[in-house]
RNA sequence: AGAGAGGUGGCAGAGUGGUCGAAUGCGACGGAUUCGAAAUCCGUUAUACCGGCAACGGUAUCGGGGGUUCGAAUCCCCCCCUCUCUGCCA
């Protein structure tokens, strides 16, 4: 018996373009100047302190959606922190100017022979001395104190994303293709990789551990043309192709956001003091650390190709087997750096090429809009992509794309001149494009039949094959 | 890994204790000249923070940190990185 599924969308699905009308976000957010206003001083700044000190109610707002349970104790300690700094900033300038003053009059009174006179003025340098050092210490203090609470605040949500506690909160966008109905006698993909000896767990564990598979045979091709697939369609799209390290120091990690808050997730050559990427995000985003790039140069639009390393320590369980959760993984990420009013129409950009992808691979799947308690720390509004895992009977996440509005670049310094000539923060946003093992567990098992897995015709080219067994 | 050299503004490259945020050149921008352009001439040309409505003023930054000094790009100590040679190596 023969149960070959090719799943049927209807026809307008596989029509990216004409132009694609925004139907996330509030018409407000893009155009209205009201909003726009409130806009550009919440959502384009966030995360510096003049902004938490201007719009205090409104970040409260946003952060209670997270739950976020010390946000009012962390912003008012920042603002006292900040007012501080301020204070201390001006009294230490002040003293500097006396004393820098003080030194040039010494040096010409030492030039002219008045020894004496010099000797006067040293007497107020040293009282000098002191004070600046007294208030440079403090300012320090602050200073580091300041940074430590900034940088345990999470982003504040866009005013789109839903209430919600979980993952069982999420809004559910859009659901789109159907679902293959499958024989009671169908296999979860971990039972076809062995079946078809296309990717090996034991092999894996046995030359590393657990989490890092082996890919033969077809199942490494399929990799492979998975991986060019992804990059060629985000090239068509209109990224640059980077190929990044891997590895990345401290500062990249903290300029992303992965530091410190997600410090154990990662792996830490502690000898050399790297860290290997969890995702191409953060070489491909970091590669503009600490840059003022030229309007004209914007937006940035990048795709590249890692391997991606997780810890994930601690979440192991059910719902975890075969290619549901790794350590390691392979991933095309595509990362973009726009003006602020860009960010948005961006972001459905990303989604809709993410959503090509997945019609082209012929899997069913769903748009999330994440609720404020499931979003990631850096994230003011992330859409994920899940597809259909039919012997499972799960939704798959394969897919996750954000816009981080400043929050990313404030750390990075990641600026732009603006038409008044004043540098002014940019926005960051990512995407998967997408992560590769649950598409293939996707793939397997969605389309499994007698006599072997049918791929989606869009891969046959790039597997130099149709059908694995 | 061993030996040596070096890290200065967008780039090149001076500067070895006192108006040095830093000569000079290139590049870029604005202007003059030109029908237009090249050439030439004049001017501008970093970032962050603090104060100010602003004009503007102050402070800091010459790889990073610490020290000496009234005063540090310049002297001392530690660290990092780059280059050259030797070794090793896909």
């Amino acid at each position: 018996m023969h149960y070959q599924h090719r799943i049927a969308y209807p026809e307008k699905q596989f029509e990216v373009s004409p132009p694609y009308q925004s139907c996330f976000y509030p018409k407000a957010y893009s155009k209205k100047p009201t909003f726009a206003l409130v806009q550009n001083r919440v959502f384009c700044l966030m995360l510096q302190v003049s902004v938490l000190r201007d719009n205090t109610e409104l970040v409260l707002a946003g952060l209670a959606k997270r739950h976020y349970k010390t946000a009012e104790a962390d912003v008012s300690a920042i603002l006292n922190l900040d007012q501080r700094r301020k204070q201390l900033q001006t009294e230490h300038d002040q003293a500097q100017a006396e004393a820098n003053d003080l030194a040039r009059q010494i040096g010409g009174l030492m030039k002219s022979g008045d020894k004496a006179g010099a000797e006067t003025l040293k007497a107020r340098t040293a009282e000098l001395k002191q004070l600046t050092k007294t208030h440079s210490d403090e300012l320090v203090q602050v200073e580091e104190a300041l940074q430590q609470t900034l940088y345990k605040l999470p982003n504040v949500p866009h005013s789109s994303v839903p209430e919600g506690r979980s993952a069982d909160d999420n809004e559910v966008v859009r659901e789109v293709g159907t679902k293959p109905e499958l024989p009671a006698t169908a296999k979860p993909h971990w039972e076809l990789i062995e079946q078809y000896d296309i990717i090996d767990f034991a092999l894996g564990n046995k030359i590393t551990g657990a989490g890092f598979p082996v890919y033969k045979g077809q199942g490494a091709r399929l990799q492979r043309a998975l991986i060019n697939f992804f990059l060629d369609e985000a090239r068509n799209a209109g990224y640059t192709e980077i190929q990044p390290p891997i590895l990345v120091n401290e500062a990249s990690g903290y300029g992303t956001g992965q530091l410190p808050d997600k410090e154990g997730q990662m792996y830490h050559s502690t000898a050399d003091d790297l860290y290997l990427i969890p995702t191409a995000e953060v070489p491909i985003t970091n590669l503009y650390r600490n840059e003022i790039i030229a309007p004209d140069q914007l937006p940035v639009r990048n795709a590249g190709y890692t391997p991606c390393f997780r810890r994930e320590a601690g979440s192991w369980g059910a719902h975890v087997r075969g290619l549901n959760r790794l350590h390691q993984f392979d991933k095309v990420e595509i990362v973009q750096i726009t003006k602020p009013e860009d960010s948005y129409a961006a972001l459905d950009g990303m989604v809709v090429h993410i959503e090509g992808l997945l019609q082209k691979l012929e899997l069913p799947y769903r748009v999330l809009r994440l609720c404020g308690g499931d979003m990631g720390f850096t994230s003011a509004l992330t859409f994920d992509l899940e597809v259909w895992s039919a012997a499972q009977q799960r939704w798959l996440e394969v897919s996750s794309a954000s816009n981080f509005e400043t929050y990313q670049a404030n750390r990075l310094k990641l600026r732009y001149r603006g038409d008044n000539g004043k540098t002014q923060l940019l926005h960051t946003l990512n995407g998967s494009a997408l992560a590769l093992p649950r598409i293939v567990a996707a793939l397997l098992e969605n389309n499994q039949a007698e006599d072997g897995i049918q791929l989606p015709e869009v891969l046959h080219s790039y597997c130099g094959f149709s059908k694995i067994g």
